[in-house]
DNA sequence: CTGTTAGCGCCTTCAG
DNA sequence: CTGAAGGCGCTAACAG
């Protein structure tokens, strides 16, 4: 075997032009069915796969889709990025397309900071996971290239968004609350600016509206810090400074929620006998904490899939059928929920 | 702005031929300094990025380098391998290389199995991190092409092998135990074929030696299972039938030894207290844990970048010139250990 | 040192 | 429905 076979070896095994060939391989045109098996009996006698950059050179189009992550999350704790883009990656398959991961610092520092394979062209369109700077989100533009987010619904954006459905999640762990008989239900959050950790919040309060709660400001805590355990403990601290406590927290996501049991831990308060605490996002360290947090659970490859789906839908159409999609969420009961000390147990 | 400048608009500018551009931007032969200067300033004011497939097909190198992931390890808690990926990634930047990502089925299930992007021709070199099946690696072969191994030190295999410094890693936490005071050293370990995990035995079993203790069997607890959280906790559980516990645990990774935490509590053994756990690999999770793990810490992030050195390397000089590549370890101090005891404290 | 000239392997009109 | 021919943007020998 000196080189791969090529285009030219298969159509003259098959007794064909090579345009006929390319015809079958990417399903141009109509072909005689007949022609169609000839064409590719050669091909899996040769073991022939066109070449990438081959293709990509004629047809203008790189076969790539990049996917650019946050340098902050990149490094994070939870492998709730690496989950979405498995999923993206395992959907580009099926389209024949390659996933060309990136990451992107959270300062943005001139046009020669983006990633080279905008540069390059080397991508067809392009994935962004996570909060990237604003100043990135607009130059952009001038790659002139279809773009989806996810998890990061930035409303002025041009492209289309793939979310997942933080307000039904907040409200799906109002509702779990309140049927374990609870009523004091505080809520603890973070990064106030974020789309995603404000409809959270809604959620939140949507649903209290609905089950006929007044929410207390009191058991509130919204900070403007990044949703890490130790903002959680903070956040808690300052609940406890104030003295009174609710008999549930919601928090943001997880970590806050673990930094919650961790500092409450310390403080002698017992979960859930004491309080009863409920995260978002279900990372994995949720099952390993002492007790398992009962969450919210995205599925987070299904956030990478679609991205893929709506890429390959413009890249097709020439414009996305759907300016935002959502992800569904659902409530997972562990051992950090109960039902409220006061009603007996 | 309708198309992209090519490598003929820099020429032109420049005044001068394609070939000598080419050549500015390849740093091939050796071109006249002003001309270099006028031919930058040329690419400058176009904005000139050569395309990557544009090259790819010409010069027969696609400019990409693949990193398999076995599937299990993809969807692992621990963060491992995206370090791994991460440190890859950089270093690659530095070589104008991209790295494609994907994953492979524990399962080897034929040569169609093997991932697209060799099969298209679209990679150099290639990256496999962690176990992947001989047959896959056999399958390999074939496409005649650089392959490093991570975290995988199959000897039998022709490839690179980027590896930790799995027994200095557990000689360092014998060590660390015995100068606490600890002489009853136990060790738990998994996955009893894989050669990091023998290796990790091993450095126990030396460091023991070396210090003049005796290394107690009925202390000691090697499985076939992978090294998980479970297999920590089984594992804990068959050290407590045997009704005689040692003073301290030598985990073979931080999974296991969390398992090992959590199984303890459940008993009513108070760590550090009655029982001091060393677990290895530093994954975020021991922090988070209850008390925070000792452990052994990788440079994950090194695993990556010498793996695209080494190939960098063998895409150069047509050979590699290292066979095998140890990448350091140090031993965290956290809490999960402390003076045995029966020394008093 | 620099320019000329072939392709690399495939896709894509356009005739037949 | 199929074949022929041109070209995508770049690299890589060669000549000069």
């Amino acid at each position: 075997m000196t080189s791969s076979p090529t285009i030219r070896d298969v159509s003259k095994l098959a007794n064909v032009s090579v345009s006929t060939v390319s015809a079958v391989i990417n399903n141009k045109g109509i072909v005689h069915p007949e022609t169609v098996a000839r064409i590719n009996a050669a091909i899996e006698k040769l073991n022939y796969t066109p070449r990438r950059s081959a293709r990509g050179l004629a047809s203008g189009r790189s076969g790539n889709i990049g996917f650019i992550l946050s340098e902050q999350f990149f490094s994070r704790t939870e492998p709730f990025y690496t989950k979405v883009f498995l999923g993206a990656e395992f959907e580009a398959r099926k389209h024949d397309l390659y996933v060309l991961l990136t990451s992107v610092d959270k300062q943005y520092s001139g046009p020669r900071d983006m990633p080279r394979f905008l540069h390059e062209r080397n991508v067809d369109g392009l994935i962004i996971a996570g909060k990237v700077p604003a100043a990135s989100l607009m130059e952009l533009k001038k790659f002139n290239i279809p773009v989806v987010l996810v998890d990061y619904g930035d409303p002025e954006f041009y492209g289309t968004r793939v979310l997942m459905d933080n307000i039904r999640g907040t409200s799906l762990a109002v509702r779990h609350l309140v049927a374990l008989g609870h009523r004091d239900i505080g809520y603890l959050g973070g990064e106030s600016d974020h789309p995603s950790a404000k409809e959270r919040i809604r959620g939140y309060r949507e649903e209290m509206n609905r089950q006929g709660i007044a929410v207390q400001e009191k058991w509130m805590d919204i900070s403007e810090q990044m949703m890490s355990l130790e903002a959680g403990e903070h956040s808690f601290a300052r609940l406890l400074d104030k003295g009174d406590l609710p008999t549930a927290l919601v928090c943001s996501n997880d970590a806050m929620a673990i930094g919650v049991l961790k500092n409450a831990e310390r403080h002698g308060i017992s979960v859930p006998d004491d309080l009863s605490v409920v995260g978002f996002d279900d990372v994995t360290e949720g099952c390993m904490i002492t007790p398992p947090l009962t969450t919210v659970r995205v599925a987070k490859e299904d956030l990478g899939s679609m991205a893929i789906q709506a890429l390959v839908d413009m890249l097709r159409n020439g414009r996305s059928r759907s300016s935002e999609i959502r992800v569904g969420v659902e409530l997972i009961a562990r051992s950090s929920t109960a039902v409220p000390r006061s009603n007996g147990r």
